[in-house]
RNA sequence: GGCGCUAUCGUCAAGUGGUUAAGACACCGCCCUUUCACGGCGGGUUCGUGGGUUCAAAUCCCGCUAGCGUCACCA
């Protein structure tokens, strides 16, 4: 049998858009379940897009979404050089070979903007002017130096059937298909020409794209036949979609967020958790597993479970996957993982960081969360008398000054700053004073973080911030209470 | 507008003529609980619409509607 290859074949923006980062996942996952190749080829032939370094990012990128090509411009590969600018002279003896069969002809309009803009766009765009030009006007032209581009000429009655693996086949009319342009004026290939020379060329076996090519391929369905090439396999993917605020759903872009890889990346979201989520926004194993490793996804992936139509980008659910992620994690892992957004910590907290990072993981979702959740280990929040008045704890102000007081006592007796001591030590004073736990713990936690909401309990927090600081916030707290008391 | 593609809970989705129409996220409730989480239990909500075909339709056919795509010397 034939190898699988396929490729993944952006156009170097600088950006890596999430519907075309599961594209290539898609091709990827195809070709290695088959053990067959995934090239990384460039598509750069529009010369006014050109962005430095773009190829480099692209490849940063799929490295970091673990999408390992086999061919491409740095990774080598036997049908080099994988970026189409560098294989322009190919492109135009394929062309020419076609104006000689008779398959394209050399046009030399110029800009003609009325007949392209025009309503009646019975011949698809262009009106075909030099489709029939004789031999001696192309001569003349040719001689008088005119620029020109070369189109290819389509059939104008019947039709082109091409099969899809998603969609089976797909019938266009050739009256709907425009001369469209083969080679541009700068010698460079068109998108729609480039890319059906290279498929063959690069022996490509399956051509994995978005939807937006549907209508185009026909056009390079027709180039084949020209040729006298096989067929590759098609298979065009249902694009990605964004849910605006007011409930309007559109190809997602940034009016929906982060919408490349690298953004997520930014945001806190595990590189793996990206791409498992992607995987399966347009891809079903058919069973209820949705935690995969990329060597799972390899093994499980098949053609047979993409769905044909369009799904919504859903960052609750990738949320919750990137939470159970964080679960699986060890507490080193998290904190190596999520060192970067630690920020500036002091020598106290840089020394707990796995223990910090213990409490964070189940409580993170992603981790940009970070800063927000342990600033209160850092810096005091100004003091808030309502915090401490709880009824399902059955505290207010009094009752809390009546709590904090003795549990400074207790705990300037403490030498040994540990859980396990703290833990004893606040549990006895629980227990001696014959309150509920609820009624002792929450004014404490209170009072030592100024937050209604925290990373961990009482017990964690005075074991994180320390016996000085934990000192110190209490009998502030305590004072600030006691104001307040006597204020109202 | 022409042409093409798509249509099952709010979202991802299973389902391929006979099912109580899976599961997950989200949501709501309850339990656990020293906050928040975690965990456990339970709940509601779905086949766009109108016609056929059939004993039987989410599944097959046709129309309609809606969404998306495409109509470049962009990819």
């Amino acid at each position: 049998m034939k190898k699988i290859r396929t490729r993944f074949a952006p156009s170097p923006t600088g950006y890596m858009h999430i519907g075309n980062l599961r594209t290539a996942l898609y091709a990827y996952l195809f070709a290695k379940s088959q053990h067959g190749d995934f090239i990384l080829r460039i598509e750069d032939t529009d010369r006014a897009r050109y962005v430095p370094d773009a190829v480099e990012f692209i490849e940063r990128t799929l490295a970091a979404a673990k999408i390992i090509p086999d061919e491409g411009p740095h990774h080598g590969g036997n049908f080099a050089p994988y970026v189409q600018s560098e294989r322009m002279e190919l492109y135009k003896k394929y062309a020419e070979e076609l104006v000689e069969k008779g398959y394209a002809y050399r046009c030399f309009c110029v800009n003609h903007e009325e007949e392209n803009n025009s309503d009646d766009k019975k011949f698809g765009g262009y009106n075909r002017h030099c489709r029939n030009l004789s031999d001696a006007e192309i001569k003349e032209n040719l001689a008088q130096g005119k620029p020109y581009v070369i189109r290819q000429k389509m059939p104008l009655t019947g039709e082109t059937t091409f099969f899809d693996v998603l969609h089976g086949n797909i019938t266009i009319a050739n009256s709907e298909l425009e001369d469209q342009v083969l080679l541009k004026s700068d010698g460079m290939p068109t998108y729609n020409f480039a890319n059906v020379i290279d498929d063959h060329l690069m022996e490509i076996s399956h051509i994995i794209r978005g939807t937006e090519f549907i209508t185009s391929t026909p056009k390079h369905v027709l180039l084949y036949q020209f040729f006298g090439w096989e067929l590759p396999t098609f298979i065009h993917l249902a694009p990605v979609m964004g849910k605006a605020e007011d409930g309007t759903i559109s190809k997602l872009s940034k009016r929906h967020g982060a919408t490349s890889f690298n953004d997520l990346v930014e945001m806190g979201y595990l590189p793996e958790v990206i791409t498992n989520y992607v995987a399966l926004l347009g891809w079903n194993p058919k069973t209820n597993q949705e935690i995969f490793s990329m060597e799972e996804l390899i093994e499980k992936f098949s053609l047979d479970g993409l769905s044909k139509s369009p799904a919504v980008f859903d960052y609750n659910k990738l949320d919750w996957m990137s939470g159970e992620y964080f679960k699986a994690m060890t507490d080193e892992e998290f904190a190596r993982a999520a060192d970067k957004f630690f920020g500036e910590l002091n020598e106290n907290l840089s020394a707990k960081k796995v223990y910090l990072s213990s409490l964070l993981k189940t409580r993170v979702t992603k981790f940009s969360e970070i800063p927000a959740m342990i600033k209160f280990l850092m810096e005091m929040p100004p003091f808030d008398a309502e915090l401490f008045i709880n009824k399902r704890n059955k505290v207010n102000l009094e009752k809390s000054a009546e709590i904090i007081e003795p549990a400074i006592k207790i705990l300037e007796g403490v030498e040994n700053w540990t859980l396990e001591t703290l833990n004893e030590k606040i549990s006895a004073y629980i227990e001696n004073s014959g309150l509920k736990t609820g009624t002792i713990m929450w004014p404490l936690r209170i009072a030592l973080s100024g937050q209604k909401v925290t990373p961990g309990g009482t017990v964690e927090i005075l074991y994180l911030l320390g016996r000085e600081t934990s000192l110190k916030r209490l009998s502030t707290a305590l004072k600030d209470i006691q104001a307040a008391v006597k204020a109202s």
